[in-house]
DNA sequence: TGTATTGTATTATTGTAAATAATACATTAA
DNA sequence: TTAATGTATTATTTACAATAATACAATACA
């Protein structure tokens, strides 16, 4: 269920609140599902304990799970995760864009491409490609 | 010239990369404009040499700069940075769109917020925000 | 020709944060 | 009571950025 990438830049705890993440809005974690607990999970990933921990503690943090000693970990409301993905992305859009604008990128340009990738799913379009 | 942020995650060798990349595509850094020397901007900005000099030649790799022993660095052509700093934003641009669609956004509510932030300049847009 | 300036390379050391290791404690369910 | 769970603590290890201190190589210039 959770996989980690050991080449990463990225510590071993976000890698699995990012996924955690994905998982409760990509709909595969529902409300009230059931972790695996701390130490299996660490078992599985070949992780040390204290690392599934953390990620977990960091994700009861931000409301995607709740945690309860003795009983274990479950899936909160969905709609939370989902608001705190969306918020995500689109400020990460948002800065994108207003950093590529900045630096002399079309606006008709990132437009068009978003509509390519967006609307018709040409997500072979690129529009720094010269076409032949 | 170059201005640091020492509480930030990212290194300070990758600061001054992306800073070069876009003082060179922003214009400020013109083709065959000498940069400041190792040693000397090691000084201004109070950190070691080695830190600048690992800066200056990922900066050459990709092609940004070119270095000669002796003589100094100097900004090459800036249509290479431009192209690099393009490919970049266009990449990172097309993968946030297809992670966000993936995960249930609506191909509409990303074209909207482009839309206003690109072309017309609303910032202050947020599609996840409730209008009161 | 020498001297200073420049880029480049090397080795050792330090500092920081992630990750591990090893426990211990608290709560819950059976 | 026992086992499984989450939680907390302390120490250690590891990886990597950054520093420190040199040394070498190529160029410019007086």
């Amino acid at each position: 269920m959770f996989v980690l990438d050991y080449r990463s830049k990225l510590p071993i705890y976000e890698q699995l609140q990012t996924q955690m993440l994905k998982l409760i809005v990509g709909g595969v974690l529902k409300e009230n599902d059931q972790l695996p607990a701390v130490r299996t999970l660490a078992m599985e990933l070949g992780v040390n304990p204290n690392t599934v921990q953390k990620a977990y503690a960091e994700c009861e943090r931000v409301g995607m799970i709740v945690s309860v000693t003795g009983k274990g970990s479950f899936v909160s409301n969905p709609a939370v995760s989902m608001q705190l993905y969306m918020r995500e992305k689109f400020k990460e859009l948002r800065n994108l864009i207003q950093e590529s604008l900045e630096y002399g990128l079309e606006p008709s340009m990132i437009i068009d491409a978003v509509s390519a990738w967006c609307e018709k799913g040409e997500w072979d379009y690129d529009p720094t490609q010269i076409s032949h």
